[in-house]
DNA sequence: AATGCTTTTGAAAGCGCTTTCAAATTACAG
DNA sequence: CTGTAATTTGAAAGCGCTTTCAAAAGCATT
């Protein structure tokens, strides 16, 4: 049995193509008799219209392209897999489609550049920027609506050229620290993320700010930029508790690393909250979120679920009004106090 | 400036689109002559097909269909993430696209029905199928192609009439534990993934088959059902260890668990390989894979990633030739020796 | 009943490709 | 040369929708 079409559909109700595609989609010219009518006859022969068809005669894909480098590891970080997911639902709510594209380094630009040729996308996301991402040059030299999640560059004015939503990462971390600097710490470490990412060198510089702020200078070995694991944080924070000097504190870039510490502690005796404080930052990530009524750990919280959802959202506007004002969103990520923190020495 | 189509470029050549769209094609009637001036200018043009066009003149969306559903959790989980990028890289390869599609657990198979009828994919590939999964029932009735990824059922008589890849689970287990019986050891413990999915299934009955055919009864106790995470291996391991019987070998389903294994054991004092063998199944997930020249672990060994890679090939075949065999591919997973066992004390 | 509006419907022209079928060209044998 | 077969090209008909523009129908008002 073939599929029905919309001339199938239209002579079967012996009206024309026009006002069948019409009433389907809902004009409001289209008497509601007349909508009725259609959509029964569409239900009872089960019609769907061919999307391709669709795509063609609109000139619109509907559909937003995200393109993943595979690199060494081959691996898709479990923070764009959340990401991703939260994009996802979005699109469905609004009728888009996902296309996910695999590239190596050396074929990312290229795959921008051939979705966007074969009109295979009606926009894209960017994650990860790199500093000064080349990525964002391209796209605005194809002229194609896309949102980056996250910022490529430092001052501020070099970021008002292109669409962005992120969190404030800096910001953040200089509330994480002045909290823990006003609970009586001075000796505070930090086991940031990789620092050739943009968050991380922002999450740093919150860090400085605020224990400038309080005339405390750190220890160099104390600020450590570092993989995001749990392996990673239980290895610093073991060396951090081994040495003569120990801090009373720990920020860290993730709940893998809090984790890590928490294991390093736990090895050593101490309980998170009395004897050393751990904060960090919570992307609540599905899999990792700390949702008990009061948290395990302290926490700068900003979820990449929403973050995704959120972007979806202005990508779509973007593309349906490309004359809008280019948004640009600094997310807050809240202080949320949990078990893992308390008084420090100097309080 | 606008986008060339085929009728620019053809009008730019002199020739008509039928030559045109053949040359670039690449049929074998166009003389290479003619092949090569148009390919050369389509390039000056910088000449990029729609794709929406081909797709509704070729009646195909060489595109392939993957639906995620996010529970409860919202999320992605890493064995899937490196599944789909493995196949990612061999849709890239032939061309094809990847759709992923979110969608709640009760508007599943609604999804599947959607991308059906709306001709969005081609086919598709359905993950972690369940006991008698109502999705193959649902394609099977839509008539659109697809592969499974593992089994939906226990039987080969039922696995006959749908296409499937999967990997001997049984086997593998069986092979892994009478491989540490044979080196000696009797109390055998097995930390098995959630046993409402298939596989785990597959795996137990490895365990059981093996145990039986030594003669050797597991303690109820030690043979148990959880989710494949560190956290779970830790804390079972730790229960094991600190029961007045203890296992002197623990099988677990995936490397996580192992690390939780080996964070119990060392809290106990217990050196992997010698005081206690630990055996598990490796993914060979990009972020956990234990690549070492002599691994860490003792594992029976399956890349997800390469498994992906090859059903996105199977599935594309089957979808260019429809009328040929349905395949159906169980995979070996070989055990490599590292170093987290060793000799019992039956040895 | 005729007039001018407003509301509802439809014919037909795309959208940009592929492909069928026929025509034109070339090659080759007699 | 001519006739025939093999090769190369092209006109035009889809693919299944949306949308423009024009026509028909409905309705109230004179």
């Amino acid at each position: 049995m073939k599929k029905t079409s919309l001339k199938d559909l239209a002579k079967h109700l012996g009206l024309s193509q026009t006002t069948v595609s019409r009433g389907l989609s809902n004009y409001p010219e289209v008497t509601e008799t007349t909508k009725a009518l259609i959509r029964a006859a569409a239900a009872e022969l089960n019609y769907a219209p061919s999307s391709s068809a669709q795509k063609l005669a609109m000139g619109r894909s509907f559909t937003i392209g995200h393109i993943v480098t595979l690199s060494q590891h081959m691996t898709i970080n479990p923070v764009y897999a959340d990401f991703i997911a939260g994009a996802g639902e979005t699109y469905a709510a609004h009728g888009y489609d996902m296309l996910l594209s695999m590239a190596s380094k050396d074929q990312e630009l290229a795959t921008y550049r051939n979705l966007t040729n074969a009109q295979k996308v009606d926009g894209f996301i960017l994650s990860e920027p790199v500093p000064g991402d080349a990525r964002i040059a391209l796209l605005q030299e194809l002229g194609i609506p896309f949102l980056v999640h996250g910022r490529a560059h430092s001052h501020a004015e070099d970021t008002k050229h292109y669409a962005w939503l992120d969190v404030d990462n800096r910001q953040g971390v200089y509330d994480g620290t002045s909290h823990l600097i006003a609970q009586g710490h001075h000796d505070i470490a930090f086991l940031n993320g990789p620092e050739s990412l943009h968050f991380a060198l922002e999450r740093r510089r919150g860090f400085e700010k605020a224990l400038q702020e309080a005339s405390l200078t750190p220890h160099p070995s104390w600020l450590v930029s570092a993989d995001m694991t749990e392996q990673q944080g239980y290895e610093h924070a073991t060396r951090l508790l081994s040495e003569a000097k120990q801090p009373t504190a720990i920020i860290c870039s993730s709940v893998l690393m809090a984790l890590g510490i928490q294991r390093a502690a736990t090895a050593k005796g101490l309980s998170l909250g009395r004897d050393l404080s751990v904060l960090c930052w919570d992307d609540c990530l599905s899999g990792f979120h700390d949702s008990a009524q009061i948290p395990q750990f302290t926490a700068m919280q900003s979820s990449i679920f929403e973050a995704g959802a959120m972007i979806a959202e202005l990508l779509i506007s973007k593309i349906i009004s490309p004359q809008s004002a280019t948004p640009q969103t600094l997310l807050k990520a809240p202080l949320v106090e949990g078990k893992s923190t308390g008084p420090g020495p100097y309080f």
